[in-house]
DNA sequence: CGTCTAGTTGATTCGCCTCAAGTGTTGTGG
DNA sequence: CCACAACACTTGAGGCGAATCAACTAGACG
């Protein structure tokens, strides 16, 4: 399945055939890893950074006492690990399932950032993308309540599922604890359950057993101040069968 | 002063001659903006990138109400607008001070990215570097206390200022409001007041007529739980000195 | 069957917010 | 040169949102 990546460039800009077959050839041969795989450890130097191919996962900083911020959630296409291709991962990758991943060669990277100057505008899409919603969730932290937050969150992990293909109708599979989504939000896990609770009971999720249904989307984004638009998702998206069709 | 990119280009990676060149006429003529302009605007698509040259300015997203979260503080070297470059701005950043910025025109550093592999990582280094720095704050939104949390943005503040030479000893201007702090701290204007308060109280600072001094920086230090690692600031400081040798 | 983890619930505490009313301090125009 | 806005900062009181502490329940698994 390295079509993921290509996939999800694809979304960004225009590719040449032989474009294409550069990306194709720059995932190296796929990786399985098991739920609860750490990816990428924090710190850590390698000479490669490496694609989410299948599977979900997500990116966090931990603090010497134990507390724990989620920076973010992975869907496939996603490149884990940007940042330490320039200067070193300074957090942690961790799977939520279990997971396929590509390694991407760093030196291999380089050179098609030079030679093929519109797939190195796709990765620059790609990191700057990745940048807005880090900015995003910061505005989510500094400004706005925890029900909106938490709100907000399911809401883009909805809808970045979605685009990957990997929701059905108003479900998805997303499987974090509470636990998590508490991390996510800046919140103990208490008032997240809580949170959880009058979300539920305002009609607007069902989340047990690690699916998450959406009831009532236009209330969830209302409750969520959510807009897409950050997102900067395809107005199609990155469906199963041009992935496995390019893949073929 | 259009040395102040090379400058901080100049501490991630080792250039040619030739690249330095490339990188002064990167820049085009300076734009002199008073304080308070709106240096970029939310939303506003442009051709160009800008960098700013001189003085000090700040990143942030404004909510439909009027809460603000501001995303950044931002010195000579720094990029205004990376995401402009590919995506669009999705924030604003405001000038603090009276500035010098310096327009990048869109099609130029395309291109260099591509002609000067060199030039293009060091970019990549800056992309990335602002990311980490983004990150680090959402930690401190998440998961630490607010007196931890202004403590952090003072420490912050005032490494990038010095490595840019803007520091005189322990001294610096840091010419903004406790409004601005709140907001970048995601706090109420009042509890940001009583903070400083304890700061001060703890000799730990002096903040007035934005002039900041550190009083006893290994207590700053410990109150942020501060490390300075995520900077990836240089052993040396960007020093005014070779600025402007490089620039004459 | 017992253990482990995730989720739930209640009681209590506390950090931070909001509202409201001050005190400077700066700058501007009469 | 003074009056008075306008704005930044300060202080107090009161309330709320979220944290913490401490059980307890419910599945999942060996």
């Amino acid at each position: 399945m390295p079509g993921r990546l290509l996939a999800v460039l694809d979304s960004l800009t225009t590719f040449t055939p032989d474009d294409r077959a550069a990306i194709e050839d720059l995932v190296g041969p796929p990786r399985h890893m098991p739920a609860e795989t750490e990816l990428v450890v924090d710190g850590e130097a390698t000479a490669d950074c490496t694609v989410l191919l299948e599977g979900q996962a997500f990116r966090h900083k931990t603090l010497a006492d134990g507390r724990r911020q989620i920076l973010g959630f992975l869907v496939p296409g996603d490149v884990l690990d940007f940042s330490r291709l320039f200067l070193g991962a300074d957090y942690g990758v961790t799977a939520l399932t279990a997971c396929q991943i590509g390694p991407i060669p760093r030196g291999r990277l380089e050179e098609i950032l030079v030679e093929r100057p519109r797939v190195g505008r796709a990765f620059w899409r790609m990191a700057m993308l990745e940048a807005e919603l880090q900015r995003e969730w910061m505005i989510g932290m500094g400004r706005r309540s925890a029900y909106a937050r938490v709100a907000h969150l399911l809401c883009e992990a909805f809808l970045r599922l979605r685009n990957v293909g990997m929701t059905y109708g108003a479900r998805c599979r997303f499987p974090v604890t509470q636990t998590h989504l508490a991390d996510a939000a800046g919140l103990s896990g208490v008032h997240t359950n809580r949170v959880l609770q009058s979300l539920r009971q305002n009609g607007l999720i069902t989340f047990r057993a690690r699916e998450l249904i959406v009831l009532d989307w236009p209330g969830l984004i209302a409750a969520a101040e959510f807009d897409p638009h950050y997102l900067h998702l395809p107005s199609e998206p990155v469906s199963r069968g041009r992935v496995s069709a390019q893949t073929a």
